[in-house]
DNA sequence: AATAAAATAAGGCAAATGCCCTATTGCTTC
DNA sequence: GAAGCAATAGGGCATTTGCCTTATTTTATT
């Protein structure tokens, strides 16, 4: 069984030393290099058979904490790996909450890196030990955390907050209703201006972006 | 330059098999093996001069957790893998905030465990990639972090939380299908089956209770 | 080789959801 | 006092979901 694999860099230089490195493993197959998140996007619309991304953070048009999320919204099969010369909190912390599965540096040798794509791919997280380590300090000491995210102001109304807040229970539309002694009516409008003003569409998704906001 | 070495376990056996995996490596010095945490301290009161500790946790009079924070109060500058049969979610998370500097399991290979022991002296955090993953899982949701006390063993098969993870995302069943290569029928049955596990009734229900106890 | 457990797949059906439309009421804010 | 907005409410409709049944194939486990 081959592993699917994709490059995401717009430093062609560095994207083609990563290629050299995966070239030594035979059932390793380089599918394509995408030049930043957008490309990656469009090329995974065409064709998403793909285990395994290795993904640059600072790329022009969709950086790669961005495409992450955006990658594992639409495909969460696929693996995620950040490859990446920085290493500072911030770039650790969020490329984690987008959903990344591991988080190497580029220095890494083509050992190193096959072992982690083969770790990866069988659920566990490949993490060079000085990540590792910064991110048993973020756990350790949750405060710093909130220091390293700035969020989007997302202003819903208290009524929407309480709709949001039960259907985060898991509550139907009338339960809803019933608890707030609303019309099932009102209470799928109060949901429709919610999912707009949040841009999603289902239930699931507005409870994810309304925790993130930290609203419920 | 030497790397001195204690282990500490009551289970005699275990700790004479960790003891001839060191053997392998000549700069690894042996120094003692202590058998729980007050012994530990008693020996390190003696002498301190240790470079790293190898851990149990399961251990009477004083467990490995209460004892790394004990040490690490002490003496912060010896470093302490956990060395443990277990890996469940509350073992790590006390151990990460005790302190340790590692997490790995006991049936590490000699090769694992002389990384691991070299990468922690040179201040990084050796961990095996499913405790990794864990450990990802716990920054992205530090609600979980909160119940891991009263948590029921919920036993997914590795199918359902690939699913779960999709569903956590907002996608429908014939999306999920789709990214998961199976029939939408397929995935209907697999998110039946996780309702009756997780004892829930909807999608939404089904993922926050996967994420208080940390499958997704 | 035999048995059990997972994974696969399909059909049916009532209920729930997501999204479109319109409409009234009350409260601000300019 | 007009315009705007939030909250209320209802109808319609295609799609999705949740729950039931049945059945074959794969993969462990003994």
């Amino acid at each position: 069984m081959s592993v699917r694999i994709a490059i995401v860099d717009d430093k062609i230089f560095l994207a083609k030393a990563v290629a050299e490195k995966l070239s030594f493993f035979e059932d390793f197959k380089l599918k394509f290099i995408a030049d930043h998140g957008a490309d990656l996007l469009t090329k995974l619309d065409e064709n998403s058979n793909i285990d395994l991304i290795l993904m640059d953070i600072e790329m022009p048009v969709l950086n790669g904490i961005e495409a992450t999320a955006l990658v594992k919204q639409k495909y969460p099969q696929i693996k995620i790996i950040m490859l990446t010369v920085f290493d500072n909190d911030e770039h650790i912390f969020n490329a984690i909450k987008a959903g990344a599965d591991g988080y190497l540096l580029k220095e890494t040798s083509p050992d190193i890196l096959e072992k982690g794509i083969r770790e990866t791919l069988s659920g566990g997280a490949a993490m060079n030990p000085s990540i590792a380590m910064r991110t048993l300090k973020l756990l350790r000491n949750p405060e710093s955390i909130s220091n390293l995210q700035e969020r989007e102001e997302i202003s819903l109304s208290s009524r929407e907050v309480e709709v949001l807040e039960q259907l985060s229970k898991g509550l139907s539309y009338t339960k809803i209703a019933e608890n707030l002694f609303l019309s099932p009516s009102t209470v799928r409008k109060h949901i429709e201006n919610i999912y707009k003003k949040l841009q999603v569409h289902s239930k699931i998704e507005a409870v994810e972006k309304a925790r993130q906001n930290n609203i419920i």
